[in-house]
DNA sequence: CCCCCCCC
């Protein structure tokens, strides 16, 4: 039960409180109310006589043994109108068993242990933080006015929160072997100065600048430490988040564009690709890194994307921004991440994905380029040297069950089809190996058809089980153990209309020339996208006098 | 003491 406070004073930043708390036996008044509980003082929820739980409490032991409990959690579970007033008849707990000082003074903060919260009302150098590094530039020089140096900064986590800490010059070069990302030290002797918010992402009023005698100092027990904490939004929630906010988002990477150079408005070249993260709402959003993190990033086998303090852009509708202060992590180790795999490798791969980017008009790569099914043959599309790509709205007419599965190599990257050996084995001629077990893949032939024509066109694998929205597998097991099921998948899929995204090639065999069109993308149909293909194709008409 | 956060 909260009982009385004192405010500390603090020569910058935010106030100190220091609480007396009572459990109905004894009181004690060496409570240290953490920052980030400031507000319960501050909206007067935190009165005589409330009663709170302690969620979360670091202990730290001073210099002349008296103890300091810092709340780093709590909870006011009742008002003190609902406790009735005081509890009990408390008497002063000590620890020792020597009687208490009358009036016992503030903590000395002659501690020589402490946590990131606490230091901000240390004025003597004489504090250690343990504390886990999450986030480490690069070094950097600058030049400008006022001279010329290098830098290189990290962000810092304990349980109490995090800050920024950055070495100039000399301490550049000393500290930036020592430090990993992700790894504890003790740091102590840095100096701490007001943190410009313009420019800040973390959650503190202070960052921290090495000296020549700030010292850093490997923990190897660490494990206590927090990792990185996320507060990941999830993707359709951006709809709803404002502009410029600050996010972390957790998803699986469906497809990234290849890393490319652009120019800015300063002239100066950057590195940049676009990733598009998918999650359990089934939302899609585009989120673009950049530099050395855009050029190390490697998407293959669609790996599980977090981003921590990614910003939120209304481009496209809602798009994200990778910052210099984010943290991109591949296949985290994290519990989320496992959920999205489980998730995305069971159904999530199916589905009919809708993105809150809008590329469609904008380029990036993925620009649009609406056909309907006659012009992709009156404009000879695929007889040049490359191959042409085209997006149609169109509706299936036709799927050729027959044949559309084939036994393939088992063996990750090989898809070739194999040979049944009819003694249990499966021959595969392009790894020349035989195999106990193989994978079924999907190669559909499908006829499409919009209001003006048709076209035979072929999904692989991916495309495949997006238009039946179903595993390779399932079909599979369908097709050997469940006929019914099978050609229900297929009568299913006929009729229905998405957004197809093709390439076309002319191809030749034995002389015989003939176009060929490869569905690489399936996207349900968004209403307005298709009235506005709906309009453009009735001008496209008129034009021509039809 | 930096403070760049970009492009469509």
């Amino acid at each position: 039960v909260y009982q009385s406070m004192r405010t500390i004073p603090t020569a910058s930043g935010p106030p100190r409180f220091r609480l007396m708390m009572s459990d109905g036996q004894h009181y004690l008044s060496s409570f240290l109310l953490a920052t980030q509980l400031n507000d319960l003082v501050e909206e007067n929820l935190l009165v005589p006589n409330c009663m709170c739980m302690l969620k979360k409490t670091v202990t730290n032991t001073l210099s002349d043994g008296r103890h300091v409990v810092v709340v780093m959690g709590m909870e006011i579970l009742q008002s003190a109108e609902e406790t009735g007033g005081k509890i009990g008849n408390p008497t002063p707990y000590n620890t020792d068993g020597s009687p208490p000082s009358a009036a016992v003074p503030g903590p000395s903060y002659k501690n020589n242990s402490g946590d990131i919260t606490d230091v901000y009302s240390v004025n003597t150098s004489r504090w250690t933080i343990r504390a886990r590094v999450t986030n480490k530039s690069n070094i950097r020089t600058w030049s400008n006015s006022k001279g010329e140096g290098k830098l290189f900064s990290f962000d810092i986590v304990d349980e109490s929160g995090e800050i920024k800490i950055t070495a100039f010059n000399k301490e550049a070069d000393k500290f930036f072997p020592l430090v990993e990302q992700g790894q504890v030290y003790y740091i102590s002797k840095a100096t701490l100065k007001v943190a410009n918010k313009q420019y800040t992402t973390l959650k503190n009023d202070y960052e921290m600048t090495l000296h020549a005698h700030s010292s850093i100092v490997p923990c190897d027990d660490g494990q206590d430490i927090p990792t990185v904490h996320c507060d990941f939004v999830p993707i359709a929630e951006l709809e709803n988040r404002d502009k410029d906010t600050i996010i972390d988002v957790i998803g699986v990477c469906k497809s990234a564009e290849d890393v490319s150079r652009i120019t800015t408005k300063s002239s100066r070249e950057v590195s940049k690709r676009a990733l598009n993260l998918i999650d359990t709402t089934g939302k899609v959003v585009t989120v673009t890194l950049w530099g050395e993190e855009a050029e190390k990033f490697d998407g293959s086998g669609q790996p599980v994307v977090a981003v921590k303090g990614a910003r939120l852009s209304d481009f496209g509708g809602r798009s994200l921004s990778a910052l210099f202060s984010s943290t991109v992590m591949v296949n985290p180790d994290i519990p989320e991440a496992f959920r999205l795999r489980a998730w995305y490798d069971r159904t999530g791969y199916a589905l009919h994905s809708q993105s809150l980017t809008d590329t469609r008009s904008a380029g990036s790569g993925a620009r649009m380029n609406w056909k309907t099914l006659s012009d992709v043959k009156t404009e000879h599309m695929g007889h040049g040297e490359k191959a042409d790509y085209f997006s149609c709205v169109a509706t299936v007419v036709y799927i050729r069950k027959e044949n559309c599965l084939y036994q393939a190599c088992p063996s990750a990257d090989c898809n070739k089809k194999v040979i049944d050996q009819q003694n249990g084995l499966y021959r595969c001629e392009k790894c020349n190996r035989e195999f106990p077990s193989f994978k079924y893949r999907l190669l559909l032939s499908a006829n499409l058809a919009d209001f003006g024509d048709n076209q035979w066109v072929t999904c692989f694998q991916e495309t495949a089980e997006a238009l039946l929205g179903h595993s390779a597998e399932t079909l599979g097991q369908y097709r050997e153990t469940d006929e019914t099921a099978f050609d229900e998948v297929f009568q299913k899929a006929n009729f229905t209309t998405h957004i197809f995204k093709n390439r076309v090639k002319l191809e030749t065999y034995n002389d015989e020339s003939r176009v060929k069109v490869t569905v690489m993308e399936v996207q349900p149909v968004d209403h307005r996208e298709y009235s506005r293909r709906l309009l453009s194709n009735i001008r496209k008409l008129a034009r021509k006098g039809d």
